[in-house]
DNA sequence: AGCTTGACCGACC
DNA sequence: TGGTCGGCCAAGC
């Protein structure tokens, strides 16, 4: 029983867990879809609280992997089959120039702007 | 009360 | 494609 969480962690986290497999949500979508807070609150939440929730769901609205979590990250992605954007050709078989979440694909819209 | 920082965003160049 | 700038909102010092 947890009592400890603040409303508004709450609810962002509540967003993150409707978010389907392969799909993903800036954490300005959610900031807009929740209707309160902004980009920056949602991404507080997540830092804080995020560990009980599909983290790798809540992404930045450029498509960037969480730095510092980006392998845990694209194994989840692979996993959900998340739409990836191809890495460059011009060094595709070098080291670990990791690939980007192709953003425009697997935004989700918040389930066709449907509250619940 | 004021300044800095942060799992951000969009516009510009 | 990538770097910079201003705007944004809450928390910390």
């Amino acid at each position: 029983m947890s009592a400890e969480l603040p409303e508004y962690a709450e609810r962002v986290l509540d967003v993150a867990e409707l978010i389907p497999p392969g799909r993903v949500m800036t954490y300005g979508d959610i900031a807009e879809w929740l209707g309160e807070g902004g980009p920056r609150q949602v991404g507080r939440v997540m830092a804080l609280y995020g560990g009980a929730a599909p983290w790798w769901r809540v992404v930045r609205a450029d498509g960037a992997l969480l730095p510092g979590h980006e392998l845990r990250a694209l194994e989840h992605y692979r996993a959900e089959a998340t739409p990836l954007r191809d890495a460059p050709r011009a060094a595709r078989d070098t080291d670990g120039h990791l690939p980007r979440l192709d953003i425009r694909r697997a935004r989700w819209d918040g389930g066709g702007g449907a509250h619940v």
